[in-house]
DNA sequence: CACGATTACTACAGCGTGTAGAAATCACTC
DNA sequence: GAGTGATTTCTACACGCTGTAGTAATCGTG
């Protein structure tokens, strides 16, 4: 999957924060940076390119909402890294020796169905 | 942490599937590809930098191995996927449900220590 | 139709990566 | 100890991605 950028990673936290979508200008507004509203633009497209974005073409100011919620997408992420891993068990279990207690235990009751 | 090229990520396996460290003339070699020594020489300088490789200086070919193991910087890359999730628990919640079921079980049998 | 808002197109600088030549350095041999 | 071949370092450049925005095109409304 695509790599993002910071400004790009500044965005897609806005749109994974808010309810609704968002046009152009309310993203430009809610970042705190002082940007021109075509840089967001920009942005909002190579987003709309890597598939993270959604549009909608059809009301004026366009609005964006992000196409997987930060959880799905950070679920996804996770896999890529597994899909990269070679002996996906042993990661696992490498990796259930890293996480806090609480979430060791958090995960064992939801293996526990 | 640093994301991969192409080449530095075919270097870095090379490395992980080697029991010694190498020379860059060996993972020239062992590269298909027909590069120039000084090609993997740089990568394997920017591999070192970005302290994913160790090269040992006192040996005349130099040799270079990775500093983790595979698994080790999978799970390091794991951690760091988490670590911009927001919710950590609700994403390894839905992550579990992604695996497939072997590996849910094998998970399971390591949480019960 | 004119005008203001919005969007699309174009541009460019800066950085990371792939690629390698040229220059410097090292290790031996005679 | 100088010459030579192997090795390493330095320098360079093209290309793609990202941040940034100006200019041109388009749309909607009075």
């Amino acid at each position: 999957m695509a790599t993002l950028g910071g400004l790009e990673r500044s965005v897609m936290s806005l749109l994974w924060d808010s309810a609704e979508s968002l046009s152009a200008n309310d993203v430009r507004d809610r970042l705190g940076e002082d940007l021109a509203v075509t840089t967001v633009l920009t942005v909002l497209s190579r987003l709309e390119r890597k598939e993270m974005v959604r549009r909608e073409r059809s009301t004026r100011p366009h609005r964006y909402s992000a196409t997987a919620s930060r959880e799905e997408h950070t679920v996804e992420m996770l896999n890529e890294v597994l899909g990269t891993a070679g002996d996906r068990e042993a990661v696992l279990a490498r990796f259930i020796g890293t996480i806090p207690d609480s979430e060791a235990a958090a995960l064992r009751r939801l293996l526990q169905d």
